[in-house]
DNA sequence: TGAAGTTATATTGCGCGCGATTAAATCGCA
DNA sequence: TGCGATTTAATCGCGCGCAATATAACTTCA
């Protein structure tokens, strides 16, 4: 009975959503993205920008390409975003006068003290999850591989 | 030596990109993308197009709605994508005479025969994964639970 | 030195995602 | 019947992602 709803042609099995990788990824990070969404609405941040500002508070300042390594986008998503996080008054953006076509992004006071804030998301969210930790760990290294 | 790399502050720990289940999720889903590309490219559809083809290819016709709860999104989001569709000649779009609210999205000629072209790329990108099958469905079936 | 090649960031255009709102059709029920 | 509530799509605005391109600064090497 374990071919129940199975087609005989695998191709045809093979394009069903339900059997797609890239679907339950797609929908585990729009997912993602939503759950976050109220916390970081109280801290004025989007998603990405939450990221951007992780990488930043792990260690600044950091050039725009050194961010984009870390992240994997580039400055066509960067510089924009930057520019937003500047806007806020969370981060600080200036060339760097050893290399003028580098632009050196280090945080704000603002933008340091924003961190405290932040300190209580991850706990909130593991807990919205509602995994055990070690379930958590383990789909996370899973995914890192993919995105090598 | 375990703790090498690690602060003393477990909130600080928490916040380090690498440890975030969600920045993995958000590369891996990221790079699944530019995976597709090449290969959606060379049948003009985008990835978000690619899985509301997916569902139409499983069952069609289908309402906006319905795909909306397949794919979990809403018709701001459908909506404009469908239109780009149905501008493709790939599907066709109109009111249900029963309930003029609803709007039933039916695959055209050209859009049925796509199906025949797109049997190939799962295949494709299970080889360009470099995974065992079920290392695949295991993850799958991890992220399901994640997109609850 | 200076011209050609390389590197770093910015700009543009397009297609999502999604919150908020709107508009129209249908339903429920007094 | 008729009117408020609900359902269904569409619209609008904004912020990504990213390909393609542009621009300016640096490097190389003849």
């Amino acid at each position: 009975m374990s071919k129940n709803n199975a087609s005989s042609d695998p191709s045809v099995e093979a394009l069903k959503l339900d059997n797609q990788l890239c679907f339950a990824l797609y929908g585990a990070a729009n997912r993602m993205t939503r759950l976050y969404r109220p916390l970081l609405d109280a801290m004025g941040l989007t998603y990405p920008q939450y990221l951007v500002m992780l990488v930043l508070w792990e260690s600044s300042p950091r050039t725009v390409g050194a961010l984009g390594e870390a992240l994997d986008l580039d400055s066509s998503t960067l510089t924009p975003l930057l520019k937003r996080l500047e806007a806020a008054g969370l981060v600080e953006r200036h060339r760097d006068p050893e290399d003028e076509r580098r632009v050196i992004v280090d945080l704000s006071e603002a933008g340091r003290a924003l961190r405290e804030q932040a300190k209580a998301i991850p706990e909130q969210m593991i807990c919205a999850l509602d995994l055990q930790m070690d379930a958590i760990s383990t789909l996370r290294e899973r995914l890192k591989v993919l995105a090598r």
